[in-house]
RNA sequence: GGAUGGAUUCCCGAGUGGCCAAAGGGGACAGACUGUAAAUCUGCUGCAAAUUGCUUCGGUGGUUCGAAUCCACCUCCAUCCA
């Protein structure tokens, strides 16, 4: 199968310039992409990671990746698929952030000499000379046409400003600028990213009177409509300091029974007919396929043997059995202890199970903490230093937050 | 620059002097049922030394025994006019 038929029959093509052109240049490995990593965080997430395998993908079948951070455009930041305007960064915050996205994609690509390139768009865009720029590159601009564009239709209900508006020009510069630095023709991204990306091929087409390319990768959406990869507390971080290992597994075991193999076609890289093979489980059978999304997904992101222990942990967890050994843990010190005890509220808080001593106790008192799988009913339930001895004990909120409790 | 309408808890949104930690909905969380799913039902949703106390309704001051609510100034947003 070739490497766009492939990508078809995952699900992950949205929309495309030009169906033709682009299977042609992909699937003979000619073409030379590039997908753009605005840095609004320090740390990648799922929906950076979904663009990281396109790239695998494409760059195992031969063609030339280039990833673009984009140091210069964060500080506009893209009104896309936003309902408010973003807060502004400061220009050392965007500069760690472009660090931190440089690391970690070097997790998945390969850089260097005749493999992916890593560009940064501040590199041209931070020392634009406004008058220049603007007679030079914003007379190609209609006003009235961008006003039309989906990403800014939106806004107008709500408010637009004119930096964020600037952020079409800016991406479709840098489209530019990549076409005539590194020949390259082709900008893939997020399906929310359509219409800056046309901008970007019609730049050109003006500028230069030369084709190129776009072509968008289906956002994904749980069965409910919503961006996948988003919890309460924010996104599903690739960073395994700020979304550990073990939660990341979680992320993924617990899907929708409804999401789960699109989830397995759109994000692992598992053979296609394996895929349609679990299409025909049904009920508590998909249960399985939700334990290899989250394994495989989670090998991919933090490697084989972190993988392995988030699986053991949830299957002790939660099934019984398994190695129980690498659970999440938490360390309680001499001064946690007043006077040689902590009561119950307290572990909780500083397991980080619960934010409050009053959300402690609404847990407790709601029958949903348990230490070592028994039930605490009384929210001045006391414990020893000596009882975290050892191999500690576990520490239940609800079904799935949990932490080891060990002392020193 | 002018006119008008706004800013309330995680979000939407009610409240226009005490009965307000603030209706209702959504979400989140917990319990029951399950398959670590969905749906459903129940509870819960500012903080704490917890039948009480403290801090919150864009910001700062003021009026009042008492302010989310009234007044002044400021900040931000939307709509219309320029």
């Amino acid at each position: 199968m070739t490497v766009f038929d492939e990508l078809k029959e995952r699900g992950l093509l949205a929309q495309l310039t030009d169906e033709e052109e682009i299977r042609e240049l992909i699937n003979n490995g000619k073409a030379t992409f590039y997908i753009g990593f605005d840095p609004t965080a320090d740390s990648l997430h799922v929906g950076h990671f979904m663009a990281l395998c396109l790239m695998k993908r494409l760059q195992m079948a031969g063609n030339r990746p280039i990833a673009l951070i984009g140091g210069g455009t964060a500080m506009i930041g893209d009104p896309s698929g936003r309902s408010d305007l973003r807060t502004m960064m400061t220009t050392e915050t965007i500069d760690h952030n472009c660090e931190c996205f440089k690391k970690q994609m070097s997790r998945f690509i390969e850089f260097g000499e005749g493999k992916a390139l890593m560009v940064n768009n501040a590199q041209w865009l931070r020392d634009l000379n406004y008058i220049e720029f603007i007679r030079d590159i914003g007379v190609h601009f209609s006003v009235n046409r961008m006003l039309t564009a989906e990403c800014y239709r939106q806004r107008m209900e709500k408010g637009l400003s004119f930096l964020e508006f600037n952020y079409m020009i800016m991406q479709s510069y840098d489209f530019l600028c990549l076409y005539e630095k590194y020949g390259c023709n082709m900008q893939f991204g997020g399906d929310d990213q359509w219409s800056n990306m046309l901008g970007g091929t019609e730049l050109i087409r003006r500028k230069l009177g030369k084709d190129a390319y776009a072509m968008t990768i289906t956002l994904l959406l749980n069965s409910e409509g919503k961006k996948m990869g988003k919890t309460q507390k924010g996104a599903v971080w690739l960073d395994p300091g700020k979304t550990s290992p073990f939660e990341f597994y979680q992320y993924w075991r617990n899907v929708d029974d409804a999401d789960v193999i699109k989830c397995l076609k759109m994000l692992t890289f598992l053979p296609l007919e394996q895929i349609k093979e679990m299409e025909s489980w049904e009920g508590s059978q998909l249960n399985q396929a939700k334990e290899i999304l989250a394994y495989e997904l989670t090998q991919l992101v933090h490697g084989t043997e972190e993988a392995g222990k988030a699986k053991e942990s949830a299957r002790a967890l939660f099934m019984g059995g398994g190695s129980a050994a690498d659970m999440p843990s938490c360390v309680l010190s001499e001064d946690d202890f007043g006077d040689g005890k902590i009561d119950i509220l307290n572990v909780l808080v500083k397991a980080g199970l619960t934010a409050s001593r009053s959300e402690a106790r609404r847990a407790v008192e709601q029958g949903g903490v348990t230490v070592d799988n028994e039930k605490v009913t009384d929210i001045k339930t006391l414990y020893e230093q000596d009882q975290f001895a050892g191999e500690g004990m576990i520490v239940k909120r609800g079904k799935k937050n949990f932490k080891r409790i060990i002392t020193k």
